[in-house]
DNA sequence: GTTTATATTGTAAAATTCACACATTTCAAA
DNA sequence: TTTGAAATGTGTGAATTTTACAATATAAAC
């Protein structure tokens, strides 16, 4: 038995099967654009093209698409990192919306934002084509769209997020030296650590892997090289943190 | 001097102006749905509504509805809670989007997720003319739409907020005794916790006010009743918390 | 005034964080 | 091969924070 309500829900029309007529609702555009993290030379790089819209020439863009159908969110991101950098296997979250009415010059636009950390020499970036390339964090001026304002709200997210998920090591290569990885921290938050302390805060976790090889190509004493066990450390993820702030 | 770009931006072709022609992207239906939280009887409660469409009947389902032309995505979360609880000057924050392709019956709606903290006591609920009502959240069914997911996606991003944000409060009365707030941390997090180190904890913020008053109409030793100095909260809101996973 | 229920408080042990300096290893250049 | 440069690797004590744990005080209800 089914049953017909008053108000539909959202405002708009039921039919007999009682499903709604989504084709009847309000669209509006919708985009995934991908903030798409390097880290190279000691400073946080993100990957952009140089924007083909005229009005926004010179100026810098992330690599986004837009949804197709039946796609999920997920998916397209993949794919639009994907088709830039041929990488699978990559670090994706969604970080958040943007939707400002004026944010896209020719009409209303939304975009949902995803942060990718990826390891630049793990893989061979098709840069011959076009203007994609990567840009250093610190010197990145006005970009086209609101783009610098997701760039820098990635940044922020990232920030965070190194400091509460091993995320960091997705930057680097699977096995990296212990200097690499303080590199990278002191890099992305801005700060300077003591170096003593910060070996002995990763080796109290107990989840650094040795892999009995050193660094290679270096042109001073090569350190040790290390991989993040990152079973050991889903498994063993707690719950509750505290509280702290 | 304009330029015409042999690639459109997204694949969509431009005019001459150099703007894109936004009326010929793709489109899809897009919702916002608020996941609104609030605290009575030591229970974290969730505001729901019974579904109003007959394929769902019986089920709850969160507030939700489109987004209008020209309106921000803060906006319009905040007008539907408006809308439902009359309360203004409340916290809202985005948290994620949903676009399972097949998360809507009726065809492919994306919906972004607000949460929303809210005290319980602060607000007059219009419960009357509906079946808007406080759930809690444990023994929650199943629920139209996906709904149960983006509630269970809530409730986790609010279990790690809370510890590493002053959020709490925002579910508390301005002014609460330090049981109340002791027995929010452990509801919400499901862990009990020792109450002179809690006590302790929260002093040594130094970001609770003292009101001087103490609780009334309790049927027993009313406690101090403080306020949490927002203020000062931010004024000195630190960056680096420091490497903890 | 007695009971009941909760508020409030302190301390010692353990764990973690922090500040700090020197000897070692490798490469590269003389 | 010697030497210097550069980065690796490591330990300790002080300070701070966390943790475990129990007795007294206060107000309301009877």
């Amino acid at each position: 038995m089914k049953k017909f309500p008053e108000k539909a829900t959202h405002g708009v029309q039921l039919i007999a099967d009682a499903v709604p007529l989504v084709n009847t609702y309000p669209k509006v555009p919708l985009t995934i654009d991908c903030v798409i993290f390097g880290f190279e030379e000691n400073k946080l790089k993100v990957l952009l093209i140089k924007s083909d819209l005229a009005i926004y020439e010179g100026k810098l863009s992330l690599l986004g698409d837009f949804l197709r159908d039946n796609e999920e969110l997920d998916d397209a991101a993949y794919r639009i990192l994907k088709e830039r950098t041929g990488m699978t296997d990559v670090f994706l979250e969604q970080v958040k919306v943007f939707g400002r009415p004026n944010r896209h010059p020719g009409g209303r636009v939304i975009t949902i934002a995803y942060c990718s950390l990826l390891n630049i020499q793990h893989h061979e970036l098709k840069i011959h084509d076009n203007d994609l390339n990567w840009y250093s964090l610190t010197n990145l001026k006005d970009m086209a769209f609101d783009h610098k304002e997701i760039v820098d709200s990635c940044y922020h997210w990232l920030q965070e997020s190194i400091q509460e998920h091993p995320l960091g090591f997705k930057l680097l290569p699977h096995k990296f030296a212990l200097r690499e990885l303080q590199n990278l921290y002191e890099a992305i938050l801005g700060v300077s650590l003591d170096r003593r302390n910060f070996r002995k805060k990763f080796a109290s976790m107990d989840l650094l892997i040795d892999t009995q090889e050193m660094e290679q190509d270096v042109s001073h004493r090569p350190g040790k090289l290390y991989k993040f066990n990152f079973e050991k450390y889903e498994k063993n993820k707690r719950k509750w943190i505290g509280i702290d702030f």
